[in-house]
DNA sequence: CCTACCGATCGGTAGG
DNA sequence: CCTACCGATCGGTAGG
């Protein structure tokens, strides 16, 4: 019971590279066996289908995002931090999380109806509680007068070239890169 | 003749379209010629491949990220101007140009090689001196020190998004777009 | 530009 | 977990 669990885990895993490298529609169910050193028809042991397997990567990552913006709007502090607090997580997620991949890049689409909708709500969810906090923070003379979307989507594509870059091992560390950026992105933002 | 050369260029735009929609390997040749109103065996009277069709649209492509950094390159002004008038071209580019997707999206990484391995070179080469001008103005005291990768693809990434969203045909015109991206970029970059 | 068709590969199943 | 195999679909060609 336990072995299947891990076994599970180790080809959503490896799913998760390949769509990264390949993309989802590139990619075959016997490059995925290769990958895990089994045959095309026993991955079937394990998991539903291709469509399924990319269904819970895409549904477990969201609930990640979602879980954080659950405790950071929890947080008792002013807009600022809670944006740092935020990005810090983004950047985390993209330099550490493998399956991450799947809210920068567009695999997501690939998703069938009416998964695909309902994956669709929940970053439109995800979005609209960031963009509140933004507002927030220009309600309050926090941050400049800026049009919210633009801000918000800006903040979103940075990141997203992480894991294209981190991987290859450069001379950038993680603390490096979160204060780089944090500072790039916030000091257009805030009010001096 | 003429009358080939357009269809060509009909298809080409069809499949840039389809491929930023569906993704270079989920669109089928079927998918194409529904999109331009042929059976899938008559696209070879007007093309080679479909692996040709996605090298015509990146390299094409590649061309004019490159012709436009020959010009910044030849204008007699500081760092922030050419910096801003690249800024400037990213977006125009996103917005207007549909085969530009190539550069923001990662359908390239589907070429063949040698093509992929060519194609990734004209990238770096285009980062390379994207980076100097970055540098240019760091050591001329226009920008303030940071490590020049990750402004440089905090920019190139922040511009990906805009052809996810701008479609949409939301409230935002380019000219505010221009204004308030450039604006978020560079403010954290200018020493002040 | 179409009809007819090709070999290859796809996701997935049967049966053990 | 594998062997053997399925129908569907793929990119592309032959021939007219």
């Amino acid at each position: 019971m336990l072995k299947k669990k891990n076994k599970k885990q180790l080809i959503r895993e490896a799913a998760a590279q390949l769509f990264r490298e390949k993309g989802y529609a590139a990619t075959s169910m016997r490059d995925l066996a290769r990958a895990v050193n089994l045959e095309a028809s026993s991955l079937y042991n394990h998991i539903g289908s291709k469509a399924g397997l990319l269904r819970d990567i895409c549904f477990e990552n969201a609930q990640h995002y979602l879980d954080e913006m659950d405790r950071v709007e929890r947080m008792e502090t002013n807009a600022d931090e809670k944006v740092k607090a935020l990005i810090h997580f983004h950047i985390r997620m993209a330099t550490e999380d493998i399956t991450s991949i799947m809210a920068f890049n567009d695999e997501w689409r690939h998703l069938e109806e009416p998964h695909l909708t309902e994956f669709k709500q929940l970053r439109k969810n995800y979005e609209s509680r960031f963009r509140s906090i933004l507002e927030e923070g220009m309600a309050s003379g926090e941050f400049k007068s800026a049009h919210p979307n633009i801000v918000l989507y800006t903040i979103f594509s940075s990141i997203r070239w992480l894991h294209d870059w981190y991987k290859a091992g450069h001379a950038v560390t993680p603390e490096q890169l979160q204060r780089n950026m944090t500072q790039l992105l916030l000091s257009g933002l805030m009010e001096e």
